[in-house]
DNA sequence: ACCTGAACACCGTTCAAGT
DNA sequence: ACCTGAACACCGTTCAAGT
């Protein structure tokens, strides 16, 4: 920036791969998946769609970049001196925070499961649950576990955060969620309708706290009988 | 079809928002979502694309009722003389038959969690932990857990089998992608590396049942030791 | 009530042409 | 090497007009 090189930053506003995915991370935070086009894009950037794809080869390869792009500032490395029970609740709560501030990647995380995010995602979980002496032959299968509770939950508080923006404010929401719930057939939905009673009171972050107590006592009781 | 009815039944081909539907899923399953067009939904139903739009109200609301179809037709009730545990494994499977034949569904049920489609699998899901016994405070957070597992593991497996279906044979695929995380950088990816000879053995259908059993497990433990 | 199909306002992507 | 912007082949959706 302020080296002693003389124009080899011509201005600052030169084109580059990483100004494009700021750019559409941007976008896709104010103005949805819808609002993310390539004319939209070069509009902002002040430039020509062609410039886009010089920089880019493809949508689906912009989309790709901006998903691993925020999902690797979002997973840093744990702090040293932690359980690994605390870590692991730190990465899951990384997840689930990034996801709730970008509804957007929960669709897109879907849509590839084994793309480098994810893989990410994957690699700082697994690390703890062998750091906590989860056998080794069932350390995929937890770390997997894992990974899709954080995936599902912060998806579906993800959805929850969208709803609320559209119709009223976040208090009365649950209530009339629950009341919808309440007047499904209760033959078809016998299970639904009658935990309705409990949405009102609901919170995700708790349950998503729940969910990984639930997993990690499975495994503890999976070691003392296997 | 064959009965006395004269002419109400004019021709087999009287367009309907159900037989819109089946084509739908039609061009999903062998097109891909890129597939479904409007105008190619009206090519095959022989029809102009104004039509389909007075059964149908939008192309958003196609695929929410796509999905319900898919997934309504697939969840079915179980059968009487089975335990808890062994319908909650029919559900699961079925769940996981669905999407693994309809990659595309994953995708769509991320976008939108709490369409009927979803509550269909989270009833049935519910009903048979109620049934094992799981104290009621805790029957939302296993269900969703549950529901989390089988939604995840589906997508991984339908996007493994997309990728089957793009590159080699199924054999050998396991065997390139292990190769690949073998190859990731150890002090980035230590978990990934490590577990990557693992990979080639790995049965989604076996990881997918496992998971099942770590969550009933934390449940029994978590009941004998609140 | 149900269907047609042209028309509108967009898309992603390419590519000759510029600097 | 990097960028421009017109052009191409599409989209979803609407709507006057038909039956």
């Amino acid at each position: 920036m302020t080296t002693t090189g003389r124009r080899t930053t011509r201005r600052t506003d030169a084109l580059s791969r990483e100004r494009i995915v700021d750019a559409a991370i941007d976008i896709l935070d104010t103005e949805g998946e819808r609002g993310l086009t390539v004319r939209a894009l070069a509009a902002r950037l002040a430039t020509g769609s062609g410039a886009i794809y010089w920089h880019i080869g493809d949508k689906d390869g912009l989309l790709a970049a901006v998903t691993a792009d925020v999902v690797g500032r979002a997973v840093t490395g744990v702090a040293g001196s932690v359980t690994p029970r605390e870590a692991l609740f730190a990465i899951a709560s990384e997840v689930f925070d990034v996801i709730a501030a970008h509804p957007w990647i929960g669709a897109q995380l879907a849509r590839e499961p084994w793309q480098p995010a994810m893989l990410r995602i994957f690699d700082s979980l697994g690390e703890q649950i062998r750091a906590l002496g989860v056998p080794p032959e069932s350390q995929f299968n937890v770390a997997t576990a894992l990974l899709n509770h954080v995936l599902g939950l912060a998806c579906q508080y993800a959805a929850g955060a969208r709803l609320v923006l559209q119709h009223g404010d976040p208090s009365t929401f649950l209530g009339e969620q629950a009341a919808r719930w309440e007047q499904l057939n209760p033959s078809e939905y016998p299970f639904v309708t009658d935990i309705a009673s409990q949405l009102p009171g609901h919170d995700d972050r708790a349950q998503f706290i729940a969910g990984i107590d639930l997993i990690l006592a499975g495994v503890t009781a999976q070691r003392q009988a296997p």
